[in-house]
DNA sequence: CGATTTTGACCCGCGC
DNA sequence: GCGCGGGTCAAAATCG
C-alpha cells in the first residue's frame, strides 16, 4: 500500500497502530478529514485527522479515548507504564494536536 | 492469502 | 418533523 506518493497522506507517526476507517471532506471547516481507529483490541482509542486540501502544513490530529497498552514508539523507560492498571496508560482525552511550522493562531498558550 | 486501504451509502443527532 | 452534517460500517481493490 505505498500509495502514499499518490494518494496516502503522510500522517505523523505517534507511537500507535492506526486502522484508517473512513475520511470525508468537512465542508464546514473547508478541510479534508480523516478516521482512524486503533489496532488493538483492549484499546479503544480513536484517532481523528484533519488537513486542508490546499495548505499541507495545516495538519491537524485530535486523539480520541485512551490507550490501554503501550506504544511501540516513546520512551517508556522513565515511565512506570506497566499497561493498564494504576493512573490508566495515556489520559490525554481529546487532545488536538497542531503539526506543521505554521499554526493556525495558538495551539498552546504558554502564559494562559 | 491476508492485511489494509479506499469510496459510497446509510444512520444518527441536532437545528430550525 | 424534516433537512443537513457528521460519523461509522461495509464491500471491493490493492499490496506484500
Amino acid at each position: 500500500m505505498d500509495r502514499e506518493a499518490s494518494s496516502r497522506l503522510q500522517l505523523p507517526q505517534d507511537g500507535y497502530e492506526w486502522k484508517k476507517y473512513g475520511q470525508k471532506f468537512i465542508r464546514n471547516i473547508g478541510k479534508f478529514r480523516s478516521y482512524y481507529k486503533c489496532q488493538r483490541a483492549e484499546c479503544n482509542a480513536k484517532k481523528r485527522a484533519e488537513w486542508s486540501e490546499t495548505e499541507p502544513g495545516d495538519l491537524r490530529v485530535v486523539y480520541e479515548g485512551v490507550h490501554n497498552h503501550s506504544s511501540s514508539l516513546q520512551d517508556q523507560s522513565g515511565s512506570s507504564q506497566s499497561g493498564a492498571s494504576s493512573t490508566s496508560a495515556n489520559q490525554y482525552n481529546l487532545l488536538n494536536q497542531v503539526f506543521g511550522d505554521n499554526p493556525p493562531s495558538d495551539y498552546r498558550r504558554s502564559g494562559d
